[in-house]
DNA sequence: GAGCCACCTTGATACGGATCAAGCTGGCAG
DNA sequence: CTGCCAGCTTGATCCGTATCAAGGTGGCTC
């Protein structure tokens, strides 16, 4: 049976010390039965950056599993205002058992790989297999976790106080997929333009460039190229997120 | 057996024609196993207006079910700045199975009764109760949908737009509490301050009164007393929030 | 190497909502 | 009835972000 890095979240992979992200298969907990269940149903799609996954409104006949790449979720008004609500990285979860549509938008930022399951077999594994279900529902907590303290940055948080959060939320799921201390999280690549942070931050993308320079030149980030942000001193860029000292931000 | 209001939402009441949600005694989906197991482990309490039910960080040793009343979650910065994250009405849960502590304030916001229970026990019976533990993860799903509604609001609507949108909210959840179709939520009593509606919204309590005054001076809406909403055309609401006409808003 | 284009930066100005301030209203205690 | 106070309204002003506009950068194709 060959295991896969994409199905690992159904998992619960956090608590469980002998089994990083990567590696699953060494995890105490594997279940191999649901291993192989899940692995008989799964087949693969990808996608090129820009490329719409699914519109809101569409028929979405698969849940799926993000291998690697990005995509993001997303609602538009009539006049063309968008506001992302979701950001999917690797070992996210995409889709909804038990409805036949798509909610939002769902388009790849990158290259994107997908592990798909059919939503009929996925189904009818959640109802005979406790398990899978109910780490589903752990998954679907978290991202409801994820979801109202991104409500609160978007609600009351100052435009380099929101800045400051993305790129607190994205050097800590950095380090979390490479297993290191949140800290050591200092240095990593931005994975959206400016208009997609934008876009997940209620902001124009003016205003995200303004502010990305603005920390910048108050010593806070480092910028080699455009997309690659260095963070000489982790506290201080947590300092700027207007949060608790041991802010509970953890996406 | 009694049967009681209060964990109705532990069934999918909405998809079923014969069981409006004040009498599922008549359910067809009504399993009496559950119910028994539920009734056998559930207690009660109530609180006041303006009284914390548990601070975040707090340990909350129970999972509730509102039964009446009003209860908020909400976020507070450093410096004071609230953001509400969920508004909880009759029928809706509270807490988290698998969690000890609460991640945000939750605060009566009326008198409020819940049909609480303990948290050990009902984690028990959601590992042998497969149908409780997906209807739980459904709630959970559709809380998430609410929230990524809210977080379009929040981050891309104007003041007024946000008005609308809240009004709107609150009729369509009012009328499908009383099984009534949605334009018929014409008239309905506002469940929250001046204050809390900002809390909501991302504004402050002076623009949300100044909006509410803008609505009603161009008739959208009409004001008896401070809390007394009554929509003459409710089309006219919905082309205020900015969405489209067939708007997704159902929260 | 030249040219192009997506992406990004920076500047000038406009405007929506916050802030500060003053007063209104209605329900309740005494 | 009187006074009080939480909740609400309205006005004046300020500030942060949007908007409009111009130009820069780097990676790609030919």
């Amino acid at each position: 049976m060959n295991i896969r890095m994409d199905d690992l979240r159904l998992h619960d992979h956090r608590n469980c010390a002998s089994c990083p992200i990567r590696h699953r298969a060494v995890c105490s907990k594997c279940e191999p039965d649901e291993l192989e269940l899940l692995d008989s149903i799964k087949y693969y799609r990808s996608y090129d950056p820009g490329q719409p996954v699914v519109w809101a409104g569409d028929p979405l006949d698969f849940v799926a599993s993000v291998v690697s790449g990005i995509a993001t979720l997303s609602q538009t008004l009539e006049d063309g205002r968008t506001q992302m609500v979701g950001l999917l990285l690797p070992s996210d979860f995409l889709g909804r058992p038990g409805r036949a549509t798509a909610p939002y938008d769902v388009t790849a930022n990158s290259k994107l790989l997908l592990c798909c399951f059919r939503r009929g077999p996925f189904e009818r594994l959640l109802r005979e297999t406790p398990s899978i279900a109910q780490r589903l529902l752990e998954m679907t907590l978290d991202e409801l976790d994820a979801a109202r303290d991104w409500m609160l940055i978007l609600g009351r948080k100052t435009a380099r106080e929101k800045i400051a959060s993305l790129l607190t939320i994205i050097a800590q799921r950095e380090a979390s997929l490479q297993k290191l201390s949140p800290t050591d999280g200092s240095a990593f690549d931005l994975p959206l333009t400016r208009e997609a942070m934008a876009d997940y931050l209620g902001l124009t993308l003016e205003t995200v460039s303004r502010q990305i320079s603005a920390l910048k030149r108050d010593g806070i980030i480092r910028l080699e190229g455009k997309r690659h942000i260095v963070v000489p001193d982790f506290d201080a860029l947590i300092a700027e997120t207007g949060d608790d000292a041991d802010g509970g931000l953890l996406v």
